[in-house]
RNA sequence: GCGCCUGUAGCUCAGUUGGAUAGAGCAACGGCCUUCUAAGCCGUAGGCCGAACGUUCGAAUCGUUUCAGGCGCACCA
């Protein structure tokens, strides 16, 4: 059972017992400062109306009742302690080693499992991917394993554009080139289209080569849904349409058949088919959306550029319309990315070829270094990604520092000539400690990046754990004459071995074994 | 004009389902390699959490107002 859990449940008990209802919620958590105690707790804030008393009395009341709920051997020497009101849990070690030797710590802890559809990264086909595609693919990539880390079942999506008015301009731009002429004024003059003049389909070409990019960033789609072959020849499109006509929430006006989104609370109806007769790049959107529903998941997660936050209000309305309430259509908006080469930013246009692409990055600094640098902030903050600095940072970049105590303890493991063996009995050096405890908030840390879909907990995570293990390396000599601290030592530098690389591939960075 | 995001140390950012003295890295300054990788460790310094008012026992966190920056408000994709 969860740590948490356990504590949440010897509280419940303990109300239960005594028929005492909180009138709000309560929780056990994190200390924001870790040397108050391992987990703590705000229940006495929250009797504190309906008891009647101060939360200090009714926190130093509960500290001296709620050891006898934990008789577990392993909870054994459990403190309880009240200070301001809080109630402060602190656990002995053998809780610690008891959860690390569990194999499933950490994981597969969702309690409501979801079939989750999540969509992102989804360029169009018309140029390599760029550091911005590159934010969405770490951010999507990492997401997705922490969710299916948690119990969650994920399938991953990359929609493809090929239909509309962009791929047109971009094929009239490879066929003048073919024909020796200009590219048009609107079509797109990149170095790559040049390439694309002997490929018999430059569309699947440039598909290939965003497919390419992604896999050298280790980020793989389940599915490469192509709007073209499946929405447009099969008529699914139109079929979207008629239903909405035929329920009475389509309309024509001046030539144009609307879609009325503000009856689920859209600013404006939204035009489906143009008075030219063309339909919209929405009309493909909803029908898009209809059949992503019906594929049968119980939630759709789409990750787009906070550009397209128009977008949210009138796509879910599409899908309200034609499917209903389920699945749910949750869409994480993302900052942009800008990119910067010596301070100065460079303007990003496929049209003009003017960019750096996600490749030349991965070229220069690593992906391994280009996911964390990516993931590491929140999303909903501004990214100002500069290339020069992330390449001069490259030593003291906290990837490195992390992936350096995964290396060190690799180390350490080749040269010890001891097994890593737990002797529960065994004092523990305060820094030792601190480091066995620390390790225990990776489960937490997990659950909350996946219910909050923020992947960059786990950057921050892996460098506190870093600097926890690097405090250990310098205050306690693994490879020691005494065979038994040796042997313990052994087999905390094995679990955080295990958590560095298990949240490393979360956010699919290498763990290497030297450096 | 309306909507969304951001504003925390010199710089880059954590921390925001309300909680304990607001944290880290970089930059600055000072220490630590006869000891398992110094890509490391320890210490010093640095703050009216953009501003104001409000809610609360308690606000960086919630509400209202306001200032600054970014992004949207198409019969564009």
């Amino acid at each position: 059972m969860r740590t948490r859990l356990r504590i949440e449940a010897a509280i419940s008990a303990y109300l239960s017992e005594h028929e005492i209802v909180p009138s709000s919620a309560w929780l056990v958590e994190l200390p924001k400062d870790r040397s108050n105690g391992d987990y703590a707790s705000n229940i006495a804030f929250v009797l504190a109306r309906t008891l009647k008393k101060s939360p200090p009395v009714i926190a130093a009341d509960l500290a001296t009742s709620l050891p006898a709920y934990f008789k577990d051997p392993a909870w054994q020497g459990i403190q309880i302690v009240a200070v301001n009101g809080f109630i402060n849990f602190i656990l002995p070690a053998t809780v610690c080693w008891q959860a690390l030797q569990d194999e499933t710590f950490a994981k597969g802890d969702e309690s409501n499992p979801e079939r989750i559809l999540l969509e992102y990264v989804s360029a169009n086909p018309t140029g390599p991917l760029h550091i911005g595609h590159g934010r969405w693919a770490a951010l999507g990539d990492s997401l997705a394993r922490v969710l299916k880390r948690v119990g969650h079942s994920v399938q991953t999506e990359f929609y493809v554009n090929d239909a509309g008015n962009q791929i047109d301009k971009l094929l009239a731009s490879v066929s003048a080139i073919k024909a020796g002429k200009p590219v048009p004024d609107d079509g797109y003059g990149g170095a790559y289209v040049k390439d694309l003049v002997d490929e018999a389909d430059p569309i699947v070409a440039l598909m290939k080569l965003q497919e390419n990019t992604l896999r050298d960033f280790r980020v793989e789609f389940d599915t490469w849904t192509r709007e073209k072959e499946t929405l447009h020849d099969t008529g699914l499109v139109q079929k979207s349409i008629n239903e909405l006509k035929q329920k009475g929430i389509a309309y024509l006006e001046e030539g144009a058949l609307f879609f009325r989104s503000t009856d689920w609370g859209d600013d404006k109806d939204r035009v489906l088919v143009k008075s030219t007769g063309e339909l919209t790049y929405f009309a493909a959107d909803i029908a898009y959306h209809q059949q992503k529903a019906l594929r049968g998941y119980d939630r759709l997660i789409n990750i787009w550029g906070a550009d397209h936050h128009g977008y949210i209000t009138r796509v879910t309305a599409g899908i309200k319309a034609l499917v209903g309430d389920t699945p749910i259509l949750e869409v994480l908006l993302g900052q942009l990315v800008t990119l910067l080469r010596d301070g100065v930013e460079v303007r990003m246009s496929k049209r003009t070829g003017d960019m750096v692409s996600l490749q030349e990055v991965i070229e220069e600094i690593g992906a391994d270094a280009a996911r964390f640098f990516l993931v590491i902030k929140n999303a909903d903050t501004h990214l100002d990604f500069d290339l020069d600095l992330a390449k001069k940072q490259s030593n003291d970049n906290p990837v490195f520092y992390v992936q350096y105590a995964h290396a060190r303890i690799c180390s350490i493991l080749r040269k010890s000539e001891q097994k890593p063996l737990v002797h529960p009995a065994l004092d523990l050096h305060p820094t030792e400690l601190k480091l066995l405890k620390f390790l225990l908030s990776f489960e937490d840390e997990v659950i909350l990046a996946a219910s909050r879909r923020e992947p960059h907990r786990i950057a921050n995570y892996l460098i506190e754990l870093a600097t926890h293990f690097h405090a250990f390396y310098h205050d306690c000599k693994v490879n020691v004459e005494d065979q038994a601290m040796a042997q313990n030592r052994l087999a905390i530098c094995l679990a955080v071995k295990r958590i560095l690389a298990e949240g490393l591939e979360l956010l699919g960075i290498t763990a290497p074994e030297s450096m």
